[in-house]
DNA sequence: GTAAAATAGGACCGATTCGGTTCTATTTGG
DNA sequence: CCAAATAGAACCGAATCGGTCCTATTTTAC
């Protein structure tokens, strides 16, 4: 019923990456993350242009360019990270102002799902990409969750 | 990021029909439920079908047949219903045995998802048909949450 | 100042999924 | 036996998804 689609799998992949340590505080590369991921540079490319495009991750062009963290891995929730890889929490046609429903007054559905999804934003919000990244060690905002992705033949997730 | 297909939305509103007082205890068919919701009739029959099929509802056939809850709707929860209409939570190429991810033991992922699997599920699981369905008077397990559908153009809600 | 290295951004395509419709059983009650 | 109802599957167009490719643009290094 939720479905993780495989970009975000592959974005938390790289994203691991730039919290290693022996890579923190240097510019990583599309093609240098391709290659420590083994997935296709065209897909690692388009991720981290996602993620830079969104505050994620910030790019610096040239060469000897790359990317980096915007902020500090314990200040980047993985709210932000789905946000940008799967587009903005909780768009219902209910709330679109344009072709949205226009019965608000009326319709019993609407301050309820805005009172779900904000409590599942809670929950992706209380997890930092350290607390993801790290081997599980400090506690984390981790309650309990499965996620997926379900279509497409994942390429097996190799090793970070 | 979390996306509502419209069948849950529709379902959730039929749903509600059967909440109201002075539906309790009655049969309700797939042409009343279209008639009351001013929902189109093969709609209502499919979702109610998806509903029954998975337990939510419970069929009768026959000239004087319909539906009606399969438990009271205190204790049908969201997450049963969303499972029913969208199909199992967290199916992970990962988890899944056929083509799923052989690197189990390596992969840092999957125990992650898991998790947060869990703990997304743990928020519907704490809302109840009744808590949904009802005045938002009694305490229900919702935080705050927003929700959607993103595609197509949604019939409006009609007042239920 | 020029070449190389890197990101930015969008077009594109096949495959899948989604929303919705329709048709044919099957069951049940009168 | 007929009518009313669900069961279930096939089907279709449209939107989305996963992935690739191509053409700017920016920046560094020489």
């Amino acid at each position: 019923m939720i479905r993780m689609n495989k970009q975000t799998d592959y974005g938390l992949l790289l994203l691991f990456q730039f919290v290693r340590p022996e890579n923190r505080g240097k510019n990583l590369t599309a093609i240098g993350l391709a290659d420590a991921t083994h997935l296709p540079v065209p897909i690692v490319s388009k991720v981290l242009k996602r993620l830079a495009k969104h505050g994620v991750l910030r790019s610096y062009r040239g060469s000897s360019g790359g990317y980096r963290l915007s902020r500090d891995p314990t200040r980047l929730s993985l709210a932000e990270i789905v946000g940008a890889l799967e587009g903005p929490l909780a768009i219902t046609d209910c709330l679109d102002e344009e072709n949205g429903c226009r019965r608000e007054a009326v319709c019993p559905m609407r301050d309820k799902w805005e009172r779900i999804n904000s409590a599942m934003f809670a929950v992706f919000a209380g997890i930092s990409l350290q607390e993801l990244a790290g081997k599980m060690g400090g506690h984390s905002g981790l309650i309990g969750v499965g996620g997926q992705s379900r279509r497409g033949k994942a390429l097996p997730h190799p090793e970070i």
